[in-house]
DNA sequence: TCTGTATGTTACCTTTTTGTTATATATTTT
DNA sequence: AAAATATATAACAAAAAGGTAACATACAGA
């Protein structure tokens, strides 16, 4: 992703910080969005769905923690950061900032270099968390966003629809799956398909991972060992 | 097993992580060690016997990698789950972890809800009752989501509608499931068989569950009986 | 467009599961 | 105890389910 599509919620009363952290910031390119308070800051974390999320402790109306704990219920911002800005030493609000779901802090008074080698620092984390999407069982290493397993450090490219049914089946290992449900996952419901082809492509799985990790159960479907 | 009795060993030089990992898994319930490098996680490790062991990558004295392999040789601790600490985008690391032995990794900088969900995850293995679908009875385990059952330890499997039989009759011990009862749970209503069809199916449990678990009852039905 | 890969289909084979039959055994009733 | 009824068992038969190879189609990239 790039920078410019990248929005920070700025939240604080004081309209000097809510300045100099948002020159800074938009010096570095990022697209800066701001509010006054918790309740503000609520509503427009709901609608413009900001990446990044910086709130001050102590605010009039709503404060930081309640607003942090307030948007934590979104479900739609549940991959949104969040970070506190609090005076040095209140060990109080870091500890309750977190509990209320924050990501980070940075203390005040702002040093604007601290600022945003920070604000770098918790994006590049936002950009990986997209990425994590690693699996490991036992010597096999499923990699989600990359459409790649690595087995034994062998790295297999497999195509999709065998990824995407090797990616079900180790999502639970040892549960059994259904034919039902493994159509449903991997092929969508309404596509119709052969009464051969989930077999054929757990033959293609087997012949590449290995005979043994994928049991039959006759008459349900199939699962995944260990 | 419970929450309390899970020990964690928390490896890393900077106090900071410490505090702030150590903090947020103390609240989930977990007892929390800490070692602040790897020569001193090793020793720990030993001699605590932790279930999980969390480990920074880079530290003195002894890195993570290096640390983990040399817990991997210890066979005390071949339960012990590993998870690295890897700072944002080191592929490299969480390739050499996996090579190392690791189980999982976290990356830094640390979400204390990714990183309480992870460890959740790790160590459910622990925690075996929590799974749904799994019914105990004396010595007998069903596992429904697996098609499994467990005898004395000893894992065996069962076609289809023996199992669902199994699983039918086993749902109430003592209770006399009615042939007709049966036929409709098992066979569904619709399918006719024969009027011999039921005993056979039982008679085949009874080799392979045990003869005295299934007691017939004259012009009624079957029941299990612990 | 051509080419190669991915995906799906078909037909046939093998195995396992399921059900039936005939007979033996047990239980109850008369 | 004999008859009637119900269940147990073994051997067998049928059906279902899955495995496989070869082929067909779709689709993406050169």
């Amino acid at each position: 992703m790039d920078k410019q599509d990248i929005k920070i919620l700025l939240v604080d009363d004081e309209p000097d910080i809510l300045e100099i952290v948002g020159y800074n910031l938009s010096a570095e390119g990022y697209q800066i969005i701001t509010a006054e308070n918790g309740l503000q800051a609520v509503k427009k974390a709901k609608k413009e769905h900001p990446h990044l999320i910086i709130l001050d402790v102590m605010m009039p109306e709503m404060d930081g923690i309640e607003a942090c704990e307030q948007i934590r219920k979104i479900p739609s911002l549940k991959d949104t950061m969040i970070t506190f800005l609090t005076a040095r030493g209140e060990d109080y609000s870091q500890v309750a900032g977190f509990d209320a779901g924050a990501d980070d802090y940075i203390t005040k008074p702002i040093k604007p270099k601290v600022l945003v080698s920070k604000v770098k620092a918790l994006l590049r984390r936002y950009k990986q968390e997209e990425k994590e999407g690693m699996l490991k069982i036992g010597n096999l290493v499923i990699d989600r966003d990359e459409y790649k397993i690595n087995l034994n450090g062998e790295e297999i490219i497999l195509p999709r629809k065998e990824f995407e049914l090797l990616s079900l089946l180790t999502s639970k290992p040892g549960k059994v799956f259904k034919r039902d449900e493994i159509l449903d996952k991997v092929w969508g419901n309404e596509v119709i398909v052969g009464g051969r082809t989930i077999d054929v492509h757990i033959r293609k799985l087997r012949e590449k991972i290995g005979d043994d990790s994928f049991r039959t159960v006759k008459g349900v479907g199939y699962k995944f060992v260990d």
